[in-house]
DNA sequence: TAGTTTGGACAATATGGTTGTCGATAATCA
DNA sequence: TGATTATCGACAACCATATTGTCCAAACTA
């Protein structure tokens, strides 16, 4: 029956996602972020986004908080994140995007940006433009879904 | 900045996978395969397609042949897949995949394309098809791609 | 036949996720 | 106000899925 059109969209849909975050790892390892995972990425992104505790972290990113945190320590300890109590909640942990962490975001959009714009020129602007406008209404963006990922 | 186009992207493709596989895994589960998760799909597809040996399997894949063994004896427990001496290498323990392991890809493959078609329903028949023949071109197919996933 | 590849297994380890529990602080409401 | 409830973050135990490295036996190959 070979496979079904949809298995086989859900692997290009999974393709195309690695092919991309595959690229961009690479290079932001050979440009002064090694150690950078993917997941890493839209973490701080969320982060600087306004997901400023770990609970609400999580939240965002659709995981434990208990994942989160783990994913705040390892961003912590590369020197992305920084943590300082919170005057007005004795609780809450307040995380901040350190500068080297705004670097991480800057470099990291640009060549997810270089990345799409190769696929532009191969598909053509037009088509890459409706593709992603078609997916984005097909998936209800759950705020930020940063999720999977593998490779050390 | 806002998050960059291709970051975006990226993401949509990501969380476009994740919508699909969270549906058909839970239909399935429903469906009298319950323990299945895509991984197992995707390898069935692939050991079905010819890989009939782990190493095999890990190559087309693209992981390692450890890897590979490990989903292989999930694979075995769960009654998709049979092993049996290779009559002509000694070494090598064949894989065939069992009548319950079609079954599965029969059900599994009718659920993603039902998925596909809701989608469909949703943009358009015609635009989907272009998305998925774009996606194509831009994801120079890896024999069978399946890596990810998570969620117990 | 000697040397190299290959298939599969085992062990150790890493990553990233999960529950459950807990103490401390905040918030709510009776 | 004071008691209950909710939330934050931390710890522990655990699980799933990968990874590398090592190893042996079997199969090529030069």
């Amino acid at each position: 029956m070979a496979t079904s059109q949809g298995a086989e969209l859900a692997l290009l849909l999974l393709g195309g996602f690695h092919s991309m975050v595959d690229d961009v790892v690479a290079e932001l390892e050979r440009r002064g972020h090694p150690g950078v995972r993917a997941a890493h990425e839209f973490a701080l992104r969320a982060i600087d986004g306004g997901a400023d505790t770990a609970s609400e972290l999580g939240r965002r990113l659709d995981v434990s908080k208990q994942a989160a945190a783990k994913t705040i320590t390892a961003l912590e300890q590369l020197g992305y994140v920084g943590r300082e109590a919170d005057p007005g909640d004795a609780r809450r942990q307040l995380l901040k995007v350190t500068p080297r962490g705004h670097e991480l975001m800057t470099v990291g959009g640009a060549l997810f940006d270089d990345v799409r714009e190769r696929w532009a020129a191969q598909i053509g602007p037009a088509a890459l433009d409706a593709l992603q406008a078609h997916l984005g209404a097909l998936v209800e963006r759950r705020a930020f879904g940063a999720e999977d990922l593998a490779q050390p």
